[in-house]
DNA sequence: AGAAAGCGGAATGATGATCTCCACTTAGCT
DNA sequence: AGCTAAGTGGAGATCATCATTCCGCTTTCT
């Protein structure tokens, strides 16, 4: 977690109060630009010159990396308390709405989660941690018979692509877009005929993010 | 829609040719990667040098302007295909289906419409074109009361959006996500009880796309 | 006070794009 | 055939954008 595994000596009071900020203000560009802030931003932002970014953080690879963590911890706690919940459909639902209101204020996390190589490990490790729990509440929903039939995991995550792209568009003016598609594609995935064309099997889905969507 | 009003003389058959293959190349290539096709690209698979490129057309914006006005077009025509159906409910669902079958194999048509500050008054002006036609298939539907009550034109454009980044996703090798979630939508958009949030208006949705989603 | 730690931000270097230039080639006329 | 204006290729001028480095000056801490 820490940059140093034994800080020799403690930083400077100055030095520690300016990479405090340096990964305040990387948390708030992160979210609201994602991958593609630029150094100079966060330094900026941050109150500081760009050489003291880089004395605090090695790269910029290293500044975001801390935030990637925190923000999968997020996401991990949303599938947990899901996984509490008794009733196996609003366990789902639970899922998705807190899930998709946690990426709606945060491109980063978007980015984090559909895209890919950018810094592939991290992203494909996070994306294991994630699943199982998913994969958990697709087969306790199903089992109910409360899901569409042939509704799979795969699908969840397609809904909170859909909605990532609305919630992209509008952002921070009309955050109940949100609100809006949620409902409208929560009653479609719990019943109904089953669909005419396959879900994505998890290899494909995984060769999709390998990819990324761009080119 | 020529490059020249009055073409003094006529251009040299060489010309003319590569000319039709500059034009057919950044076709092909608009329609796999969208606006950040390089000249480069475009110049080799047209199998010329990035010279002659720039000596049939002023600039990138001229070559790729042609192609804006063809896809518009033809998206033009998917929405007077749909204002003949009878059955209003059968022309939204037409419409929607071809609109977004559409879109799915061409990116540059997806960034066309979505995204924004391209070419601006080219955008705003594809866009005032469609709307109307878009505009009167809803009040139809509405009308005959086969709409979930509280839909709006903007609706539709937002599922265009939903499935866009579906297959922005997938693209090539699973083109079927699309038959997937098309009819889970357009079942909740037919019917139920009225969504909790409200729509986009007009205007949110102008300013939207107006600031276009990065950033 | 002195030294080590830290600081700002211009400069550097990599990359990647559009568009220009000009020595050569070719179509088309006579 | 030969002449010439039109056309061509593609190297590179030019411009942006970033991550990252460097170094003369400032601040903290003892």
């Amino acid at each position: 977690m820490r940059t140093k595994e034994a800080p020799k000596r403690p930083l400077r009071r100055d030095a520690e109060e300016n990479r405090r900020r340096l990964l305040e203000a990387a948390r708030e560009l992160f979210a609201a630009a994602g991958f593609e802030v630029t150094m100079d931003e966060i330094a900026a932002r941050a109150g500081v010159g760009v050489g003291t970014a880089y004395r605090r953080f090695a790269s910029k690879e290293e500044l975001l990396g801390a935030l990637f963590e925190e923000r999968v911890n997020e996401l991990y706690a949303v599938v947990e308390r899901a996984l509490l919940i008794e009733d196996p459909w609003e366990a789902i639902a639970a899922f998705l709405r807190e899930s998709v209101e946690l990426q709606a204020c945060d491109r980063g996390l978007k980015e984090l989660l559909l895209s890919s190589p950018r810094s592939r490990e991290f992203v494909t490790e996070a994306r294991a941690r994630i699943k199982p729990g998913v994969d958990e509440l697709v087969q306790r929903a199903a089992a109910a018979g409360e899901l569409r039939p042939g509704t799979e995991a795969t699908d969840l995550v397609m809904v909170q692509i859909m909605l990532g792209a609305v919630t992209d568009l509008v952002d921070e003016s009309t955050p109940d877009l949100l609100h809006r598609f949620l409902p409208l594609l929560l009653e479609g995935l719990r019943g109904g005929a089953p669909l005419p064309a396959r879900a994505l099997t998890v290899d494909e889905f995984d060769l999709a993010m390998e990819r990324g969507h761009r080119r």
